[in-house]
DNA sequence: TTACAGGTGCTTTTT
DNA sequence: GCACCTGTAA
């Protein structure tokens, strides 16, 4: 389940009154007395700093596992402690829900006394806060929709069409990348439209694009995810005085992962912790705002304290606009800022540090920061290349059992990735092990056709104009409302200037066949008959309405008005069984939210449903062993971790390598991965995965190579590379002395005899390896021109084969064509496999 | 209007 | 390997 939404605490406008204590020009005055608060416990003195530091600015460079999310945490209760500040002045914006969940229970759990009215919440929790408060002053409903990035992509899917955008060039993807990032620059049509070169017919229709989606976005009452922190800085900037009283009531902000912040979410710290002049104060104390305790001699009331949190070596989003130069030009934006590095690692064991120290080290233009750790080497890291996606997730899943069997529980255990697509590998064999698991983020559950039909329903309900969740239930369950009949309710609406649910409701003048009519009138009926569930019966003394239906109650009246849920239980697919289910799953939630927040309406739950974070789902009482993207990892840590995928193309990814700093970026990637784990790590790679439903050959990622060879316990090794050739990645970091096959140096010369590197057993003694020079000498006789289908190697069905390591097999089929021939065999004694002849190390015999 | 067949193109990461 | 789109038949 997610993170409750906080039940709302005071207006602003009711707020408490401030303690007057906000700067010390010493810094810390301390609890009183001698004695060590027990909120610096077993911290080390940077820590205790970065607790006790009472300034304007704070910047805490934390290295990964410093214990940061401690040091933040103790720093709000410290706030508090010492009566710098109430929990109503102080607003924390993490990174995802869970955190600030986690943060909201630690603080909870030292002070021993309520935390309300204290934001701690991510960036767009706070701004849809803020916003919801203050829609009407940006023209907007407070019931507002907020549109996910598939919501987007169907809006401007239809005015692509419309425009006939796509024989520019455009599709929704590239037009809504190219949106969000302006949108993060907190730019907008027209200030995109006076620096665009308007000669060029691909930017006016871009500009054209643009301007309709976000004309269709207004007309729904709607705002993107990149709205809810553009519109709020806009609100700020335009509105003085709501920004003052904002101003007003958080007098210490703390933001944590400031290196993935965007301009946008720069901008809206900016506006925070601006002063407020002192005209404005005075303005404000005229209007009845007690802001008297908090003015300076010139009357003006200072800026908020910022305490920032954040490490450039991790910052993984610079494809969302994340700039790192927030965190670099922070001493320059905020003169005086103290700067307070923690680079001593209380999670992993030395040798994991070192693997990671090394791997970052080759990034340049960045602070040189080591972390170290006073908890002894530990292990060595686990290598292993294996031959196939599947067979990696083999080695992957052996290996949990065995960590498994020696006592570790699956819940510290997390199998990370590059892409969402690496599940499938994974997800096979984990089931054919009967290993419990679970995958974080991936397909989420919000993103169900099926949930988002239900969602839609009361998104219709809680926001009438929102033309795109009408559209969607419009012939969902079938209604026999087509898609001629939905365009043209649609031009129907803009003709007369009403909204789609208005033309709905008014579908009667149409001309439609009976039928048809009837259908929409039906829906329309049902929707305003849900919207009348809400309003509430009665009003007590103190205006507190009561008597409104819960989201629950409207849900299932909706399910069952419409039909949706019956449709799916009667229906013969057996897919729809799960959705049903995946439905009943929707409802059971929102009964949980009801339970939860007493006072949540149906705007509460949608929101919190919008701003789900794939990590916000990760619940850490299952015993399971966690899948993710190494993206969503970042902030999370386990005991065991195995990082797999690590090949060019997939870490780095192939996608990155044309954009500027890609690969830096991936580094920190591959960084933040081996970071996670505290005493445990295995990295893996393939030398053939499958992608896009077909094989091709891998390399090993040109990261390996930058962790000393010392650190990493090759179980099976991809070999050293290649003296020769020479166009290819050089050797790995590989055992120097062993005779391993060139994995690397083969695909050089266009052949490969599959596995050049399985001699190698890591810590093994025995000469397995070939000796130096053979393998050179064994290919050179074999390699006639430049590709080698393994010697013109020809199967059929029924042959037997020898494979280095399964051991004897027959060839059940072969599929495929020409390089990517694939036998499909039985093996006696390993079970069945796929294996690409041209490089598998097999034989015929 | 719906259902289905066949074709196409695609995946980086996410609030 | 799949989801999505398009075109066709009922």
């Amino acid at each position: 389940m997610t993170t409750p939404l906080n039940a709302e605490s005071a207006p602003v406008t009711t707020g408490r009154s401030a303690t007057p204590i906000i700067l010390d020009s010493n810094g810390y005055a301390g609890p009183g007395g001698t004695q060590q608060s027990p909120l610096l416990d077993g911290l080390n003195p940077q820590q205790k700093e970065a607790v006790e530091y009472r300034g304007q600015a704070l910047l805490i460079i934390a290295g990964a596992g410093s214990g940061k999310t401690s040091v933040l945490t103790r720093r709000v209760a410290s706030l508090l402690e010492t009566r710098d500040a109430w929990p109503s002045q102080i607003l924390a914006i993490t990174f995802t829900n869970k955190a600030a969940a986690e943060m909201r229970e630690r603080v909870h759990a030292i002070l021993g006394q309520g935390s309300d009215g204290m934001w701690i919440s991510t960036f767009h929790s706070s701004c849809v806060r803020i916003l919801r408060r203050e829609a009407e002053k940006i023209g907007l409903s407070s019931t507002f929709s907020i549109y996910d990035s598939a919501d987007t992509k169907v809006t401007l899917k239809r005015i692509i069409k419309g425009l006939d955008a796509d024989t520019y060039g455009f599709t929704p993807g590239s037009a809504g990348a190219k949106i969000s990032k302006l949108k993060n620059e907190l730019a907008d049509a027209d200030s995109y439209a006076r620096n665009a070169n308007m000669s060029d017919p691909q930017e006016v229709m871009f500009v054209e694009i643009f301007r309709q989606y976000q004309a269709r976005l207004r007309a729904a009452s709607a705002l993107d995810f990149d709205d809810l922190i553009g519109e709020t800085v806009y609100l700020f900037r335009a509105f003085p005085k709501v920004a003052a009283l904002y101003r007003r009531r958080f007098r210490h902000l703390l933001v944590d992962e400031y290196q993935d912040t965007n301009h946008a979410q720069y901008a809206l710290v900016h506006e925070l912790t601006r002063p407020v002049t002192p005209e404005l104060a005075q303005e404000m104390e005229d209007d009845g705002v007690h802001v008297r305790n908090l003015r300076d001699a010139s009357g003006a009331i200072p800026g908020a304290s910022l305490t920032v949190v954040g490490d450039s070596d991790q910052s993984i989003y610079a494809f969302r606009g994340a700039d790192t130069r927030n965190i670099s030009g922070f001493e320059r934006d905020y003169p005086g800022a103290r700067v307070i590095l923690l680079e001593q690692n209380y999670r992993s064991t030395q040798n994991i540090l070192s693997a990671a120290n090394a791997v970052i080290g080759h990034n340049f233009d960045r602070t040189d920061k080591k972390l170290w750790s006073a908890g002894g080497d530990g292990e060595k890291i686990v290598g292993f290349t294996a031959y196939s996606g599947h067979d990696e997730a083999q080695f992957v899943s052996d290996e949990i059992q065995v960590l498994h069997a020696a006592g570790m529980a699956y819940r510290d255990m997390a199998v990370f990735y590059r892409t969402n697509a690496q599940t499938r590998a994974l997800e096979e064999i984990l089931v054919r092990s009967a290993t419990p698991y679970r995958v974080v983020g991936g397909t989420k559950f919000y993103e169900r056709a099926e949930i988002k039909d239900a969602l839609a329903y009361l998104i219709a309900v809680a926001n009438p104009v929102d033309e795109l969740a009408l559209r969607r239930i419009l012939n969902t369950p079938k209604r026999g409302i087509g898609p001629a009949t939905e365009t043209g309710l649609s031009s129907f609406a803009d003709d007369n200037e009403l909204t789609f649910r208005q033309a709905m409701r008014n579908s009667a003048a149409l001309g439609l066949g009976p039928k048809v009519t009837g259908a929409i009138l039906e829906l329309a009926e049902l929707l305003d008959a849900a919207a009348l569930m809400l309003v509430p019966t009665s009003v007590t003394d103190d205006g507190v309405p009561v008597g409104g239906a819960n989201v629950s109650e409207v849900l299932e009246f909706l399910l069952n008005g419409s039909g949706l849920l019956a449709g799916l239980r009667n229906s013969r697919d057996p897919q729809d069984e799960v959705r049903a289910e995946n439905i009943e799953e929707l409802v059971a939630q929102t009964k949980d939210f009801n339970k939860e927040n007493p006072d949540g309406g149906l705007v509460d739950f949608l929101t919190q449903v919008s701003l789900v974070a794939a990590a916000d789902d990760l619940d850490d009482a299952s015993g399971t062993v966690s899948l993710m993207t190494l993206h969503t990892a970042k902030g999370l840590e386990y005991e065991a971790v195995f990082l797999t995928g690590v090949e060019e193309g997939l870490l780095p990814h192939q996608m990155s390598a044309n954009e500027p700093g890609g690969p830096a970026e991936e580094r920190r990637l591959f960084y933040v991965g081996i970071t996670r784990a505290r005493k445990r790590l295995y990295l893996s790679l393939a030398m053939t995965r499958a992608q896009f439903g077909d094989i091709n050959v891998a390399m090993p990622s040109r990261y390996l190579q930058e962790i000393p060879a010392d650190l990493i316990d090759w179980k099976q090794s991809p070999g050293m590379a290649n003296s020769r050739g020479g166009t290819q990645p050089r050797a790995l970091n590989a055992r120097r002395d062993g005779g391993f096959g060139g994995f690397g140096n083969s695909l050089g010369t266009g052949s490969n005899d599959g596995y050049g590197g399985r001699s190698s057993y890591g810590t093994s003694k025995q000469p397995v390896g070939l000796p130096p020079g053979k393998p050179k000498t064994e290919w050179a006789n074999k390699i006639t021109g430049t590709v080698r289908d393994n010697g013109g190697l020809e199967l059929q069905a029924g042959d037997r084969i020898r494979h280095h390591d399964f051991g004897e097999g027959r060839v059940n089929q072969v599929t495929g064509e020409g390089t990517k021939r694939i036998a499909h065999v039985q093996f006696d004694t390993a079970g069945a496999k796929k294996l690409l002849i041209k490089i598998a190390p097999i034989e015929k015999i």
